[in-house]
RNA sequence: GGGCGGGUGGCGGAACUGGCAGACGCGCCGGACUUAGGAUCCGGUGCCGAAAGGCUUGAGGGUUCGAGUCCCUCCCUGCCCACCA
């Protein structure tokens, strides 16, 4: 027996971890006629030790996990680690050891972590997708989507990270050009890569957004702008030669305000239509382009500048020939890299045309209002929709309507047509690095690329690697593993030496959990029906338009070879907030302010540190380490403790004791029901865990007041600290567990509190009957009434005019109004 | 520039559809118990004021019997996107 009174965790939280693991507490499955909740945290990428951030996705999770049981769910709750990728290969550059080995050593050293924080996670499904059994698949579903055309080689300018040596995906590059990884420059370099064709899948996964309602509406709104759907019109402008200039705009209802067409720098038609006498200005100006940095040439504060190119073109609504310009504001991977310029009503148009003199030509008008003043007049383009005015045949009408008229008017003339673009681009995949999933393809002098066989799967990573960091990929100088046989023709050939970003493995993890070990498929389509979608799914919101938007992506490619059903990976979503150090900056080594989990729970023990997560903030929210609150924190789990054994004889007196509670007994009856209600509703809707404590806390104070004094109070004492027990059981498991089993008595011992149901309150207890009512003089709280729930206004008027204090602010004043809101309050209107 | 959040005591944060602002915790003050307390228990704690009372949710206006909550104007701040035609 544990009977000391002091809250030792150390001593308890070991053995019930042990307990928890005997008896497979945790196991998913275990309750097959029983609604599932999958409930999934982002898993680590276990480049160095465990940090708080970890901490707080995990302890998030599990709470809900825990509860989700609790509540008779037959909860998945998986965890694994996401070990491929470049920082492990990096680090293994720097200290000369094999990225391999390191991983390994940092995922013993997580599982330890996380084992010791008591999360309940069924470990019989871990994986790591450094093992060969989990990317192999990542190379099955590679030969699937090169069969159905969703991987392709092209030639592409691609992002090169100068740190990682490598080519990284438009989504890892942050601002200034820089790595999302290393920090490092980001250039542009072309060379043959892989890609999926995940723009094939934009309007898809732009509809399925709207589905999404249990996502936090700014990461949709992220993935929305993501995607970037813009719908518009392509428009051929005729120049000199019979080359066109296809532009595509947005509001070609403004085109008969078009002064001039600026094409892209790197647009193939600017040597053309170049005039002679301005082919050195030129010239000069797109070798300029060229060296300049691209943020900096087209970030927004970047001035606009541009030269003429001697150029006129034909605005085919008009006839009209417009001059034509090129300009660094003008990307050439967006739309057709060519725009035509209508500066009344676009305001980098307006300014480009201010400085180089270009007319203005206003052709919107108010569809209300003041008329806009001249051209010379306009401070600011106008880019409101309204009315077409000096438009030829399309004046007069509103512009949604014009650029339907104007779009179909183009195509049926055969000089354009609606179109749409987008900003999504396709996700290049290559890289040139060691530490990923080796890409599934030989070289055939003969046959040129050819896929790898299913049987011949999986590709391993050669051990052998030498990784330096620089020159040609790590696995092209491996020659055991790039001299191959030819798939089709027998003949030598060369592997593919590149390996595939990291975020593939991390796109469909969530759906190999089901069956880590199935080695005849990678996701077995029977379970995916009992266990998929994902039910919550918990971590952070800078994965908004990465992983989370190819994971979509690949749910669907998924479903498009039948292995899940689904439209969407996961209903709900839950992004967490940072904790920053004690100084409330980010944690850093530069800042000295960085605490990690482990030493906390050496401290405090793991449900100390649980709670502290919990209650400082909703998971949402940013928050502060505090050494202070932890302390806090600490103290009520030892409150708790010590209430328990103080009240160890309430343990004993006969259950039918219950019933002849009244006064201060009842009373603390109510207040446990009531707790169990708002802890029960801390799980629902927003998370509210720190509410949910907070409760809990009160109805423990409520404990430290009450001394039972007859069978009936200790009965309700005894109802108390059971729902105290049972309902922090998700938070605190441990000492939840402990006290059920020690305290509560033998009656349980057999038992797991983790497995026991979830408390129900009664209504009719949590249903006060007698409140106190506000007493309110011209909106003024002047004092408060007790009366019945039911009471009408006369009685609560009566009571009220009864105080002293509102008679005094009654007195000599004529009451005009009674306002009365039942069980609330009463506003008394005096003049 | 655009989108989405935030601004509430000394601090972290509560407050359902407009209805007693400041739950709970931290910190602080006092008391009890103690050889001792940085343990524990009890009490107090938004601000001004001796009190009565007044004031108070970033600033200013409005709607309302009543506004942290709704409307308008503005300020500050966090995150994301950013010359996307």
């Amino acid at each position: 027996m544990t009977m000391n009174d002091r809250y030792d965790p150390k001593s308890i939280e070991p053995r019930w971890q042990a307990r928890w693991e005997e008896a497979g507490a945790f196991r998913a499955g275990r309750r097959p006629g029983a609604e599932k909740r999958y409930v999934l945290e982002m898993f680590p990428y276990p480049s160095g030790a465990m940090h708080m951030g970890h901490g707080r996705v995990y302890t998030i999770g599990d709470a809900l996990a825990r509860q989700l049981r609790m509540r008779g769910y037959d909860v998945l709750h998986p965890i694994g680690f996401d070990a491929l990728g470049l920082p492990a290969e990096n680090a293994a550059i720097k200290d000369g050891r094999h990225p391999a080995e390191r991983t390994r050593e940092n995922i013993v050293a997580f599982r330890a972590e996380m084992k010791r924080l008591g999360y309940a996670f069924d470990w019989d499904r871990e994986l790591s997708t450094c093992d060969a059994e989990y990317y192999r698949w990542n190379q099955w579903f590679f030969l699937r989507m090169l069969e159905q055309g969703i991987v392709y080689r092209r030639q592409g300018k691609a992002n090169w990270c100068t740190g990682c040596q490598t080519v990284i995906a438009n989504e890892q590059v942050v601002d200034e050009s820089r790595c999302e990884r290393c920090e490092s420059a980001v250039v542009e370099k072309v060379i043959p890569e892989w890609a999926f064709r995940i723009t094939a899948f934009a309007q898809e996964l732009l509809d399925g957004l709207s589905g999404l309602a249990e996502w936090p509406e700014r990461i949709t709104t992220m993935q929305r702008n993501w995607i970037g759907r813009s719908d518009g019109a392509d428009v051929d402008f005729a120049v000199p030669g019979g080359e066109t200039i296809r532009v595509f705009t947005t509001r070609v209802d403004t085109i008969f305000g078009c002064t001039y067409a600026v094409l892209a720098p790197e647009h193939p038609l600017v040597e053309k239509v170049t005039t002679p006498e301005r082919r050195g200005e030129v010239r000069a100006f797109v070798e300029r382009m060229r060296k300049t940095d691209v943020l900096e040439r087209t970030g927004e504060n970047a001035p606009k500048e541009g030269v003429f190119t001697g150029a006129r073109a034909v605005n085919p609504f008009t006839g009209a020939e417009v001059p034509v310009w090129i300009a660094n504001f003008v990307l050439a991977e967006y739309g057709t890299g060519a725009v035509m310029s209508v500066p009344a009503h676009d305001q980098r148009d307006l300014e480009f045309a201010r400085k180089y003199g270009l007319p203005v030509k206003v052709v919107i008008q108010p569809a209300k209002g003041e008329r806009i003043p001249g051209p010379d007049a306009l401070e600011r383009a106008s880019t409101e929709d309204g009315v077409l005015d000096a438009s030829g045949p399309f004046t007069g009408l509103p512009s949604a309507e014009a650029r339907r008229k104007m779009a179909a008017h183009a195509e049926e003339r055969g000089f354009g047509k609606a179109e749409v673009r987008w900003h999504l681009r396709d996700w290049g995949f290559s890289r040139q690095r060691y530490w990923g999933t080796p890409i599934p393809v030989v070289h055939c002098p003969k046959d040129g690329t050819v896929p790898v066989r299913d049987e011949d799967l999986p590709v391993v990573l050669p051990e052998e690697a030498i990784i330096t960091g620089t020159g040609e990929p790590p696995l092209a100088k491996v020659p055991s593993f790039v001299e191959t046989s030819c798939p089709k023709c027998g003949g030598p050939a060369r592997r593919e030496v590149e390996t595939m970003d990291t975020f593939v493995d991390s796109s469909w993890y969530y759906a190999r959990y089901l069956s880590p070990r199935d080695d005849r498929r990678p996701v077995d389509p029977e379970l995916a029906r009992r266990w998929l979608p994902v039910d919550v799914y918990v971590g952070g919101p800078e994965h908004a338009v990465m992983h989370l938007l190819y994971f979509r992506f690949w749910h669907r490619v998924m479903r498009r070879l039948g292995l899940v059903h689904e439209d969407e990976p996961c209903r709900r979503l839950v992004t967490q907030g940072i904790v920053n150090g004690p100084d409330g900056r980010k944690m850093s080594k530069r800042w000295g302010n960085v605490v990690t989990p482990g030493p906390m729970v050496d401290r405090y023990g793991a449900d100390t540190l649980r709670l502290f997560i919990l209650f400082a903030a909703p998971p949402e929210k940013d928050i502060d380490w505090s050494d202070e609150q932890v302390d806090g924190l600490f103290r009520f789990l030892s409150r708790v403790w010590r209430i328990f054994h103080a009240r160890q004889d309430c343990f004993r007196v006969p259950e039918a004791a219950l019933a002849g509670a009244g006064g201060e007994a009842l009373e603390l009856r109510r207040k446990t029901h009531r707790t169990i209600k708002k802890v029960t509703e801390s799980f629902e809707g927003e998370l509210k865990f720190n509410t949910g404590i907070a409760a809990l806390m009160e109805l423990v104070n409520a404990l430290y007041q009450l001394e039972p004094a007859d069978d009936a109070a200790r009965a309700a004492v005894r109802e108390a600290l059971v729902a105290v027990a049972t309902l922090l059981a998700p938070f605190a498991p441990h000492a939840a567990e402990e006290l059920w089993h020690e305290v509560i008595g033998p009656a349980v011992r057999d038992r797991l509190l983790a497995e026991e149901p979830w408390p129900g309150h009664d209504p009719a207890l949590v249903a006060a009957d007698t409140v106190g009512i506000a007493v309110q003089v011209n909106g003024k709280l002047r004092g408060e009434v007790q009366a019945s729930v039911t009471a009408g206004e006369a009685e609560v008027r009566a009571l009220a005019e009864a105080e002293e204090r509102v008679r005094a602010h009654l007195a000599g004043k004529t009451v005009r109004k009674v306002v009365f809101v039942p069980g609330r309050l009463i506003n008394f209107v005096v003049g």
